[in-house]
DNA sequence: TTCTTTGCAAAATGTTTGCAGATAC
DNA sequence: GTATCTGCAAACATTTTGCAAAGAA
């Protein structure tokens, strides 16, 4: 037996898969959810909940509860960057963002590149530290002071 | 001459220093400058701006404007330390927070110990990582699912 | 006396929630 | 038919702001 996830599951790898773990779940496939998972499996950047109401028309608070239902099914994450509001994206990515609090810009780091410094970190302090969820951030060379 | 900073002076190391430096910067030094930038230097871990206000009975109001020009005067820092409010702390600490999302405990790490690591990343991504604004957060072992 | 600061109230921002009617299964 | 979902409005938490009165230099 190979090691398998304990709370979060796998990821689904596209559209198709994401409504049927809905289904699975006791979920309805609505207009809302289908348009939400749609776009987030489409945009190849992270969103925030207002991106994705004003591209789907739907209501902030409906992006709001269908994001954390998504969070639930283990569809999509978010990521607290810098100041503002939050960035959905869907899980099964293997980089981090990095962003820069001066401009807002997100670049891309791949997980290998972040690995023996979080094992290091798990040793020193006990911590088990995620870079997704609150994510590298600091300042670009344009808005360093 | 030794490097010196373009923006952030060097951090006061006590309570007097601090209020000197509001006075050369034109400022006024007040009761409730003067309890807010006390506690910041007597306090080993740092405060939200809630702890602040109780333990000083000064209004929020004004903690939040005091804080953000010991700021610019570079006698504070703040904090985003996972979900929740920010934390204050003074300048000059050679440690960074890592922080538990789940139980919220603190552990600090010597900023010694992620200096490779930054260096790497601004190779990388040309972002200068800030782990103090930002610090890295995760799950203690009590606290992973 | 003059410029800074305070106190209070109100706004801004991002997110969550309660509830009645609409919708998916 | 019944449990889930939507739409709307209101609450929520944190932080910021406007302005008249009070205080420091």
């Amino acid at each position: 037996m190979t090691t398998s996830a304990v709370s979060p599951p796998a990821p689904p790898t596209d559209l198709a898969q994401a409504l049927s773990r809905i289904r699975e779940h006791g979920g309805r496939v609505t207009r809302a959810k289908r348009s939400i998972a749609a776009l987030l499996f489409e945009s190849n950047g992270p969103l925030t909940a207002d991106d994705i109401a004003e591209q789907t028309s739907e209501e902030q608070s409906v992006v709001y509860r269908t994001l954390g239902q998504f969070e639930v099914l283990g569809i999509v994450e978010h990521v607290h960057a810098g100041h503002g509001p939050a960035l959905y994206r869907r899980r099964g990515l293997s980089t981090v963002p990095v962003t820069c609090t001066g401009c807002g810009a997100t670049v891309e780091l791949a997980v290998a590149d972040t690995a023996d410094f979080t094992r290091r970190v798990a040793e020193r302090t006990g911590i088990d530290v995620d870079l997704v969820h609150f994510p590298l951030t600091g300042r670009c060379a344009k808005c360093r002071p």
